[in-house]
DNA sequence: GCAATAACTTACTTAAAAGTACTATAGTTG
DNA sequence: CAACTATAGTACTTTTAAGTAAGTTATTGC
C-alpha cells in the first residue's frame, strides 16, 4: 500500500475526486507541496494507474489530470479517511 | 494522517482488529518488522490513542495490546484498504 | 550463579522521502 | 529579442523512517 504510504498521494487523489483538474490548479489545492514533489507524485500515481494524464499540445502547456477507474475505486476510502481525520481531532 | 503514513502502523492495527493480542504474538504476525520498529510503532499508536497497552506485572513480562474505541473506528477503513489491495493486484 | 525468558531500550547506521534551487521548453506579447 | 507563460526535469541537500546489534530487567529452573 505505497499509495497512502506517502505524504502527498492521498491528498492529491482526494482533490481529484470531484473531477479532472489541470496541473496548476491541482497543485494550488495543495499549497505546501513543492514543485518537485507534485510532479513526482502525479507521475507515480499515473504509473500505478490511479490517474491519467492528458496533455494538450498548446503553448503554454496545458495538462489535465483525472482519476482512472481504479483511482475512483479509492474514493470511498479516501473520503472515509478524510472524515475520520476530522471526527477524531488533531493527529497530524 | 500520519497513521497510515508509515510502513507498519496500518499492518499492526489490522492484526488487532480481530481482538487483543499480547506483544509477542502481535509481533509474530508481522514477521518482517524489526524489534525496534515494533515497539516504536505500538508506542506511537498508543500515543495517538488508537490502541491501549495493558501490562501484567509478571515475570517474564506480559503485555497485551488492544484497539481503543478510536482504533476500532478505523476498522472499516483498514479492511477496505486491505480488500482494495487484493482486488487491484500488485502495487508494491 | 548462570542461562532462559518477554518486553523494551539505546546507540549507531543506512535507506528512503521530501525540500531547494536552478534549468528547459516554445510559442505569444510588447 | 527579451520577458512571460505553464509544466516539468535535474542536481544536490536535509529530514525522517527504518534497520542492526547490543544491552537491561527481574524472576524461574537447573
Amino acid at each position: 500500500m505505497s499509495l497512502i504510504g506517502t505524504k502527498w498521494k492521498p491528498l492529491v487523489l482526494f482533490h481529484l475526486l470531484e473531477g479532472p483538474l489541470r496541473s496548476g490548479v491541482l497543485q494550488k489545492k495543495v499549497p505546501e507541496i513543492s514543485n518537485k514533489m507534485f510532479t513526482q507524485t502525479v507521475r507515480e500515481l499515473e504509473t500505478y494507474g490511479l490517474i491519467s494524464r492528458k496533455v494538450f499540445p498548446v503553448v503554454p502547456p496545458k495538462v489535465e489530470y483525472r482519476l482512472s477507474a481504479r483511482g475512483k475505486s479509492l474514493g470511498p476510502i479516501l473520503q472515509s479517511l478524510d472524515q475520520w481525520g476530522f471526527e477524531d481531532c488533531g493527529l497530524s
